[in-house]
RNA sequence: GGGUCGGUGGCAGAGUGGUCAAAUGCACCUGACUGUAAAUCAGGCGCCGCGAGGCUACGGCGGUUCGAAUCCGUUCCGGCCCA
């Protein structure tokens, strides 16, 4: 169930309903791929204000996998997370897996069918077939609150021909998805509505206007309760994000929540905001904090209004990289007025210095105060 | 005192006549990172110069050689062994 709570110009605010709690719109949730926001505990997560974060359905099948997830009594109980939890599907394995082996050893990781996709790891050899059933059926296993359908994440560049096939490909599955999901609800006994997870579909088209479309009326032509756009920041130029969401969001139901995926920097979020996206998901804030990028607001947009922080492009905020030499000596907090423990409790010169001997605090003090510039920027950009 | 082995860039450690400003690792400096095979990856790291290039360097000094981090002599320093 997703209820807009208002609209002004082109940003929402919105609630969404899942079975294991209520999600204020527009979101931002951290990445716990594996089961684990890295180095980040889910109290201290919850503590920020999270109340979604993101597993990933093709790295916990693999390990500890999803039976055994199952029999711990579901992924959340498993890690201890008591709040709604999205697993994405694999599909951006299909991408992500593909190119890294193509880079090293000059073949795609990943074959492609009409019925399935082969993962093949590089480093053992095995072969791991996931169809969209299976994806379901993990995800169901998993016990994900939100559930992603099983996609194909092209990479750029991706010419137009390919970028056609490839979306459907992507719709013919999402049908197969949605189809298991109907069966898998069924199947478990009695569920109430507000017992079900949540389906979505996932948009994909490449960077083409036409594609785009077509892909967004197939997919929301099968009765998902919520629209992901895919295939976005995998090398594309920036500009073109914009185009695709002024493609895309018009052609979109308005009463069902819109998700960003893997977006982004906090300039692009609050400018898909501002164009009518509802949930974002990105590494940036964890995994560029534990490489030493910190996020600083600017003082003058710190109590700035949403559209003030839309308006201002990527000046409401700055980043620092904590290991230059500069901040050696640096006995300040990355922001004096940042409420986080690493602010409130530390200084750059000791954050860098934990970094810099591999210290596995430091990384997750520069990941607790990333989130918390995320989350910050969440509020601001929910808040009338 | 005698013998012996060794002294190479911030450190460790290759190299043992030319292709050596000197492998590799660590450290250090600067970037990158967008549904996480990412505590990762890339570049830099003697001095001067944008550059071509020049200069100074493999403990010191002196030789041999067209040419020496590499060979010889000597000296200083260190390890081990014997007195």
């Amino acid at each position: 169930m997703f209820t807009i709570k208002s609209v002004s110009g082109g940003f929402r605010k919105g609630k969404l309903q899942t079975r294991s709690g209520v999600l204020d719109t527009p979101l931002f949730m951290p990445i716990a791929t594996k089961g684990a926001v890295k180095h980040i505990g889910p109290e201290e997560i919850q503590a920020i204000g999270y109340e979604l974060i993101l597993g990933n359905t093709y790295h916990l099948w693999l390990r500890p996998g999803d039976e055994s997830i199952k029999e711990a009594g579901g992924l959340h109980a498993f890690m201890n997370w008591n709040k709604p939890i999205l697993t994405d599907s694999g599909g951006f394995q299909v991408f992500s897996l593909g190119e890294r082996a193509r880079k090293k050893f000059g073949i795609s990781g990943v074959k492609l069918t009409e019925k399935n996709v082969e993962f093949t790891d590089p480093l053992n050899g095995s072969c791991h077939a996931l169809s969209p059933e299976r994806s379901i059926e993990i995800q169901f296993n998993l016990g994900s609150d939100i559930i992603m359908c099983l996609d194909e994440c092209p990479p750029y560049p991706c010419s137009h021909n390919a970028a056609r096939m490839s979306l459907e490909l992507t719709t013919r599955w999402a049908q197969r998805c949605y189809d298991r999901f109907q069966i898998l609800t069924k199947r478990s006994t009695n569920k109430t509505q507000s017992q079900k997870p949540l389906l979505f579909g996932i948009i994909q088209g490449s960077i083409y206007e036409d594609l785009r479309r077509q892909s967004t009326k197939e997919i929301t032509g099968i009765n998902f309760d919520g629209f992901a756009i895919g295939g976005v920041a995998v090398g594309e130029p920036r500009e073109k994000l914009h185009e695709i969401l002024k493609w895309v969001i018009p052609l979109l139901p308005k009463d069902k929540p819109r998700y960003l995926m893997g977006l982004g920097k906090p300039e692009e979020i609050a400018a898909a905001v501002s164009a009518g996206i509802d949930m974002f998901d990105c590494v940036i804030p964890t995994r560029e904090g534990r490489h030493g990028r910190l996020f600083v607001w600017n003082e003058k947009f710190r109590d700035s209004s949403c559209e003030n922080i839309v308006q201002s492009g990527k000046s409401f905020y700055s980043t620092i990289n904590i290991m230059n030499e500069k901040f050696r000596d640096d006995f300040f907090p990355i922001d004096r007025k940042c409420t986080c423990y690493a602010c409130t409790h530390y200084s750059k010169a000791y954050i860098r210095h934990l970094l810099s001997i591999n210290e596995p605090f430091g990384q997750r003090l520069a990941s607790l105060h990333n989130l918390t510039f995320y989350y910050d920027l969440m509020k601001k950009l929910r808040t009338e």
